[in-house]
DNA sequence: GCGACAG
DNA sequence: ATCTTGTCGC
């Protein structure tokens, strides 16, 4: 018999994605500096054949790491650009609510809004769960936009389809930067100052790069 | 038809 | 994303 799993239906996962486009919200849930903060990055092993996610709770105020989890699952799409979150928001939920406390935000390592269908996996997220989150993009997947300057903080809006969908943001002297976009109850005029608040001398902010370690290297 | 394309 | 050590430059 057949034991293999059906075919993803790619145009149903688009479609999906669009219905839940509409239901994002670019509102500030909150104002200033949330208390906790949570990072979530995925990272893979055996080859790509296990999706590993960490989720990452941080104090919002001196950016330290409170709380960390793990979640493993056998990979089950393949890496399609567009449909990204279907294929690592599974575990990336999963160690989110292992975290002993709700975060007031999270950030994500994808995009939030600027994507193709306005679903990037940052806002994928924060439509699911209701929390407020931000896409912390390491690479353009849409959009155009003029190259920041040198300095850190420097930044320049990123637009797609005659709207700003996020910025692009060097976060640190002489690294390739970073493309900030809101996922969900958040605005495109809060995510960057969020963002940047977040920074400690690395290329990624806190809450991200301590869930890429997590995820990734150890 | 051709080029672009998160992690 | 992942396979992979040392090395050049700020």
């Amino acid at each position: 018999m057949d034991t293999s799993t059906p075919a993803p239906d790619y145009a149903r996962l688009r479609q999906q994605q669009r219905d839940l486009a509409a239901q994002v919200e670019l509102v500030d849930a909150f104002q200033g500096l949330p208390g906790r903060i949570a990072g979530v990055d995925t990272g893979f092993e055996e080859g790509g054949s296990i999706t590993r996610s960490a989720a990452v709770l941080l104090d919002g105020q001196s950016l330290q790491p409170l709380h960390s989890a793990l979640a493993r699952r056998p990979t089950a799409l393949p890496y399609i650009p567009g449909l990204l979150s279907f294929r690592e928001l599974p575990a990336a939920l999963e160690a989110l609510a292992q975290l002993p406390a709700p975060p007031a935000l999270v950030m994500v390592d994808g995009h939030g809004i600027a994507h193709p269908r306005g679903l990037g996996i940052a806002a994928h997220l924060g439509v699911l769960t209701g929390l407020p989150s931000i896409g912390i993009g390491k690479s353009r997947l849409v959009g155009d936009y003029e190259e920041p300057g040198p300095q850190r903080g420097d930044h320049s809006p990123l637009l797609f389809k005659g709207r700003q969908v996020g910025w692009v943001l060097r976060s640190k002297p002489r690294c390739k930067p970073l493309f900030v976009s809101p996922g969900h109850r958040v605005s495109v005029a809060q995510c960057l100052p969020l963002v940047v608040a977040c920074l400690a001398g690395y290329r990624l902010p806190e809450p991200t790069r301590l869930a890429d370690r997590l995820a990734s290297r150890r």
